[in-house]
DNA sequence: GTCCAGGGCA
DNA sequence: TGCCCTGGAC
């Protein structure tokens, strides 16, 4: 494996290859690449970038968004999914507010004591805010080196040992490492994708040992088969997310199992009872009298 | 129509 | 290990 050739070749594909994102300017406060994190971690580009802009610009500060109830938070995530990171971001701006004297902390460790924030999150922000060395790592990162330098088709379990193995790719510049962070997340995410990798416009093809070895197909993706959308629970939720954030103020119960199951006849009678139970113990709505409220 | 991606938590 | 949501890819 050619170490400085990778880096080098992945690093200046990114700089023609990049998106002019909002939150790599080195400007950008670390408050604000902390909630890019918190909205990346579970959606695309192209859906975060105005719910980013709208948060920041009426939040700007962790203390600001502290100062509102998280129901606020949860109704400004909007449709970005798995709101309970919302409730999360919420948490944690609490924490830096009253904690870190709202400013957000650069060493791991305090990052990762932040609610929702786990080993991506803490190193993206380490690396990425605070320009400091560390390894990030997110699985289109882990599915590059799983090729490029094991010959693998795809990466394992996630371990201990892909933080090793990116630590040992970085470069010992800290600007150029957090460059080749970001790159090799970019390079998973649109050329080495897991379906239909575009080996043809890869940077890095020609020291690649998966390619070189003629694509063995050695890591046959047991991936747990994904339970389908339409008539799960996640659905009956979401459903009753939507419903409360549209309405400003409580809904009573009833008009609450009814969105759930907007069905005339569900399958699944108790499911409606069940999204709205577990809604209330992830604290994402609160009981207000017989009514239902963001909290 | 079906399948898939994505990090963190319990 | 299973669950959380949504929209886009196939």
């Amino acid at each position: 494996m050619d170490k400085i050739g990778i880096v080098d070749a992945v690093n200046s594909w990114f700089g023609t290859a990049a998106r002019d994102l909002p939150w790599r300017d080195p400007a950008t406060p670390a408050w604000a690449v902390l909630v890019s994190e918190f909205m990346l971690q579970q959606t695309q580009v192209e859906r975060v970038l105005p719910r980013w802009t709208a948060w920041i610009e009426r939040w700007p500060t962790p203390a600001a968004l502290a100062a509102d109830p998280p129901g606020e938070a949860v109704r400004a995530w909007d449709r970005l999914g798995y709101p309970r990171r919302a409730l999360w971001l919420h948490q944690a701006a609490v924490e830096i507010a009253e904690r870190h004297g709202n400013r957000v902390p650069s060493a791991v460790d305090d990052l990762l004591a932040l609610t929702g924030v786990g080993p991506y999150t803490a190193r993206a922000v380490a690396a990425f805010a605070f320009g400091e060395r560390h390894p990030v790592v997110d699985t289109n990162t882990r599915r590059v080196i799983a090729r490029a330098v094991h010959g693998r088709a795809a990466a394992g379990m996630p371990a201990a040992r892909d933080l090793d193995d990116m630590a040992k790719l970085l470069p010992d510049d800290p600007a150029a490492a957090a460059v080749f962070n970001a790159a090799a997340m970019e390079l998973g995410a649109i050329v080495c994708t897991a379906r239909a990798p575009r080996c043809d416009v890869c940077p890095i093809a020609e020291w690649c040992e998966w390619r070189g070895s003629g694509y063995p197909d050695n890591a046959p993706a047991k991936r747990p088969k994904q339970a389908r959308f339409e008539g799960s629970d996640r659905q009956a939720r979401g459903r009753v997310m939507a419903a409360l954030r549209a309405a400003h103020g409580p809904v009573t119960r009833a008009a609450a199992l009814a969105a759930a199951a907007p069905d005339p006849s569900p399958r699944d009678p108790a499911q409606a009872e069940r999204a709205v139970s577990s809604l209330l113990s992830d604290g994402l709505i609160v009981a207000a009298g017989d009514a239902l409220r963001l909290p």
